[in-house]
DNA sequence: CAAACCGTTCCGCGGCGGTCGAAGTGTTCC
DNA sequence: GGAACACTTCGACCGCCGCGGAACGGTTTG
């Protein structure tokens, strides 16, 4: 609902010398301004002030080291937009050097790829019981075309939220079965009374998680 | 590695007019080109340019409907760049009007908000016998101020990895433990024999999952 | 102290892109 | 058929920002 802080980060990684800046440090460690300029491909005064700007808008940290200046991400949300990004790059197809890439790599902190997506699958099929007693059929859902599990970083909450094939069945199942009710004109949901019974009583919510909660 | 595709991407969600008509189709229904201008607060001819150029970048798609035309987020992933951007807009203060909205909302086609989060967690609880057999402590993570469990839209895949002290605990312990080396200057991981048979055998991947796969 | 190096600031140049006015095309309603 | 409406294209203006050149603190080395 507030286009310009969306606006301002994406205006931070549309930069071409930027964007490599950042993609040169989604591995977690920390270079100096100098190879970052080498990365970028410009001068090292016009690397000072893309990092300046990065620094400034907290999507970098930066450490004096000696006579040297050590540039790291500053968190995981800011892997994660940029990660989130790539994928909205169009072509699905990647060139041959990055095959190897492509099945395993390091995230800032974390494995990604193949690798990374085949163990994540695993975890979250042990949550395989919830679903079935809320009536949602896994294994239907598996044989779509759509990925069954993706995660969403949450705006307000700075943490993931279910999405993907599981996340809209829940969604169906919450306002079919009358848990939520989506508001008119807006992306907010109400919580029913049931709703706040049944998420408690089937998901394992617990009840207090309700009590400081506006509106229901 | 290719920091093009990012900065297009990026530069698409840099205009605050692009930015507001975006944020209006996060609840994933569509929107005329009319409503999209107003909520953008430009006149109709620019709303039409900028709304040539998503659709052309296939963040929206565009169905003519009698005289007027409607648009609709392409994807979930736009829906997850586009809050993933959101979280990096720094100030964390919302205006007391979004209180509801932060509460529960619906994110494209599933839930989202404070009790998508805590449906999440309920979901990924679900998985701590196997990361307890791999000597990972979740209670102990859980006290730390780091969100437990983060998923990183995959540039790659196209689907979710873990990340967050859950991700960042797996890949310590798969490097440790000589299931992964980490090549240098790289973000590639290479898996060991030993790491081969580990995934198979703790987490449950499928043996063959390793067969069509390059290097090791 | 001098030299070398890293990073930074100031400055003017150049280009990309967002904006609106005006005019053109297609659709719906009377 | 004619008027009203939704959307589009064209053209011109203008502001913003990335860029390199030159010059300036700060730190390390000889």
């Amino acid at each position: 609902m507030q286009h310009r802080p969306v606006a301002a980060a994406a205006a931070l990684l549309a930069d071409p010398s930027r964007a490599a800046m950042l993609l040169a440090l989604m591995d977690g460690r920390s270079r100096t301004a100098k190879t970052l300029a080498l990365d970028a491909g410009v001068t090292p005064q016009c690397a000072s002030s893309h990092l300046k700007k990065l620094v400034a808008a907290r999507m970098l940290v930066a450490e004096a080291r000696g006579r040297s200046k050590h540039f790291s991400l500053a968190g995981h949300e800011v892997a994660e937009a940029v990660e989130s990004l790539s994928g909205l790059g169009g072509s699905p197809r990647f060139p041959a050097a990055a095959r190897e890439l492509r099945f395993a790599r390091c995230c800032y902190d974390h494995l990604a790829g193949r690798l990374g997506v085949a163990v994540t699958e695993r975890l979250l099929l042990a949550g395989d019981p919830i679903l079935r007693a809320l009536g949602i059929d896994v294994a239907q859902l598996a044989a779509s075309r759509r990925p069954m599990f993706r995660c969403c970083v949450d705006w307000t909450e700075r943490r993931p939220h279910v999405a993907g094939a599981i996340g809209a069945a829940l969604l169906r199942h919450y306002t079919r079965d009358g848990w939520l009710l989506r508001a008119r004109g807006s992306r907010r949901l109400v919580v029913t009374p049931r709703g706040r019974e049944m998420f408690v009583r089937e998901i394992g919510i617990e009840g207090d998680f309700f009590n400081s909660v506006p509106g229901t």
